[in-house]
DNA sequence: CAGTGGTCTAGACCACTAT
DNA sequence: TAGTGGTCTAGACCACTGT
């Protein structure tokens, strides 16, 4: 078997080993948005045939995207695009205290607030990276256990990105699913930073607590394809309620 | 190849796929303590032969503890079981925040107190597991980052596991190989929980803050072998100094 | 040099999912 | 029944590490 000059694995990579460049080139077709969150991947035996490398080579490369949750396979039917879900933030490390019975109670959004800003504040237009001038829509919700609330999440997200989101029922805490069926743009990833506060007078009135309680703040970044900045989100969380958990190594 | 009776794979796995069972294995051997922190494992082949299963089985295997971080592997050199250090918590997702200049600073252990307390305080005892009878040394150290207090540790280990560790120059940000060097314990995993608080009259003292600021408060359980509690230590940390981060999914 | 892990292939067999 | 991913094997070749 020969070199193909044409080989459709993306440029640059050429001194790495094979199976890495078959996942360079996987994770470019991700970030272009060629594979999109829902969609079915070609089989093993096409992408085989298409990138001329060996089955398990190519298998080797989606196991990574599986490992990184970027992907998820299902026997007898399919490797698939992850759509990411408000599972993959907060509940994969944190543990809301559970309640004396020891079980998990049930969750309730409610949203305290929809509004179509004609200008960004300063600090939102510098964290969407986008100019003072810029349309942003803002959403604030609740989230409610067994009817006491536990966190408060505000959202800011470029108007032109989410056009039409604000007629929709947003008391899911699935946002991205939602704005996907509102717009068609995908969540691809997001990042996120925790930080220790006192609560303020407006978080305290929200939450039910005292002003200068202290809360857990995270502050998160959203991305659609081509690294654009769909969403920035503040969630401020009363510490007595939640708290982050992790197991090393 | 016929079904071997004798198999050293352990028992109770039978309906499992091979290298599932091969894996527990390899867990039940690290857990009991048979493969130890830095030891090597035997290679590929040997295993492969010992267990009766192909080499590539045993390398998946082994892979999947590489990714849990458990094993390290050197081409050319082999397999090892894994030092936990402390590099392991707060710096695989927290972000110093960096200096004007973008650097990152110079680290310093300082040794704030050490003491062996003939009786383990109530909470001490239960965190431990231990009775409040038991002998506990307590140690508390400081992190300093470019001269300024970030972060305070304070660790109860109970005395029979860590004897002699008072006498030892504890100025090392690598507590674990002091224990191992010290007493010949290991220190096997560790778990970590994060809230958020308002810094103590203590706290602020030590830190250089002032009482009512915003900490983060992390506690952690180190475990050796067989599960055995051998440390419980809360860091409180400068909210404004340190910060967690995470992308996902 | 011999021995280690790292890459890559080829192919057999299985279990699950659709139609 | 045809097609998917899941498991398992066997073996070739390579790069790196020690002596």
């Amino acid at each position: 078997m020969y070199m193909d000059e044409n080989s459709r694995l993306i440029a640059g990579t050429e001194s790495m080993p094979l199976y890495l460049r078959v996942l360079e080139t996987f994770r470019d077709r991700l970030f272009r948005g060629i594979w999109k969150p829902g969609d079915m991947l070609p089989t093993e035996n096409e992408l085989s045939e298409e990138l001329g490398v060996s089955s398990g080579t190519i298998r080797r490369a989606i196991l990574s995207l599986v490992q990184e949750g970027q992907i998820s396979r299902r026997p007898g039917k399919g490797s698939f695009v992850t759509r990411i879900s408000s599972q993959a933030s907060l509940a994969r490390f944190f543990r809301f205290r559970e309640s004396d019975t020891g079980e998990s109670s049930p969750t309730e959004i409610r949203v305290a607030g929809i509004s179509v800003l004609p200008e960004a504040p300063k600090m939102v237009a510098e964290k969407l990276g986008v100019r003072r001038t810029t349309k942003v829509l803002k959403v604030q919700r609740l989230l409610l256990m067994a009817g006491k609330s536990v966190c408060t999440y505000t959202s800011y997200m470029p108007y032109n990105l989410v056009a039409g989101l604000e007629n929709t029922d947003l008391t899911s805490n699935r946002l991205y699913l939602l704005i996907e069926e509102a717009t068609g743009n995908h969540v691809v990833r997001a990042e996120e930073m925790l930080r220790a506060n006192i609560a303020t007078p407006e978080d305290a009135a929200l939450l039910g607590i005292d002003a200068g309680m202290p809360v857990i703040l995270i502050e998160r970044t959203a991305y659609t394809h081509n690294d654009k900045i769909i969403e920035w989100r503040q969630t401020v969380g009363r510490s007595d309620e939640f708290s982050y958990k992790i197991r090393l190594p």
